[in-house]
DNA sequence: TGTTGAAGCTCATCAACTTC
DNA sequence: GAAGTTGATGAGCTTCAACA
């Protein structure tokens, strides 16, 4: 199933509920709205208006210009399955002042980089390494991480990146607080040493590294980060697919129910 | 504490459909 | 073809939640 082939959001005046009345009434995917002569609910002019739309949209998913396909940014977790081997899981570290980095942390789905405040944490680095995605994962990132890191570099994302905020997408499946407390409902574990170690904790180790200079406060910290950078790839894929089989599923239900007449 | 997106709510508007 | 009805949408606003 392709999930951005399936979306009908981009349409102008089509929200999710008409994206699913789309699905209900058996327009699964583009091939199927426009191999269609009529479709209820849509006059004549609107179809072939929603049609140009779509070739158009066909055409910026061949040319890979995924940013330009209109999809809302409640919407751009569609886009994961499609670019997860082009995927950066995020998450930075602060002093406990807003908007003051001392760890920026990122994990390719093979390999963890760290960024480090004194060592590597370097506005060209960063925009170096974040060049090389086409999508960035964090928790709660839109809040938090990508408007910090804003404040402490300017722009260093690529224009054309995506972004997925899961905490948004598991919010709607249902999972509320935060990251370390939604792992253990999935049963995503961290090593013993990290089971406790909070962000406030970060915000100690950070401390304690810079009165000490010991390289053990900052192990410790990069430990954790790395943790919160690695656990974002299951949630994320767990998210994405739960989510999509939610919505697709209430659609099929709704379906099921009409044939029993229980509408 | 600062920041931001999502969700929920109300209200006005628009488009499709039905009826005459 | 015109008028009325119905349902969906968008805009604007407020509230909530999460991060360190």
């Amino acid at each position: 199933m392709h999930l951005v082939r399936s979306s009908f959001i981009m349409l102008d005046r089509v929200s999710t509920s008409g994206e699913q009345r789309l699905w209900r009434a058996g327009i699964h995917d583009w091939d199927a709205f426009l191999a269609a002569q009529r479709i209820p609910g849509f006059g004549l002019a609107r179809k072939a208006f929603y049609d140009r739309q779509l070739l158009r949209a066909e055409a910026l998913l061949q040319a890979r210009a995924y940013e330009r396909l209109g999809l809302p940014k409640s919407e751009h977790w569609r886009l994961y399955p499609l670019l997860k081997d082009e995927a950066v899981f995020l998450d930075i570290e602060t002093s406990g002042s807003y908007g003051d980095v001392t760890v920026l942390g990122c994990w390719d789905g093979e390999t963890y980089v760290a960024f480090v405040r004194g060592h590597n944490l370097d506005k060209e680095l960063v925009r170096e390494y974040l060049s090389r995605f086409r999508v960035v994962v964090t928790f709660n990132g839109s809040s938090f991480d990508l408007p910090v890191l804003r404040r402490y570099f300017g722009n260093v994302f690529p224009e054309d990146i995506i972004h997925v905020d899961v905490r948004h997408v598991l919010a709607r499946l249902g999972y509320a607080g935060g990251l370390k407390s939604i792992e253990r409902q999935l049963g995503i574990t961290r090593e013993a040493a990290l089971q406790g170690v909070s962000g406030d904790d970060a915000v100690l180790l950070w401390q304690q590294y810079c009165l000490t200079q010991e390289g053990e406060f900052l192990d410790v910290l990069l430990a954790y980060n790395e943790a919160d950078c690695r656990n974002l790839e299951p949630l994320a894929a767990f998210a994405v697919r739960t989510l999509w089989e939610a919505i697709r599923g209430s659609a099929d239900e709704q379906i099921i129910c009409k044939k029993e007449g229980c509408l």
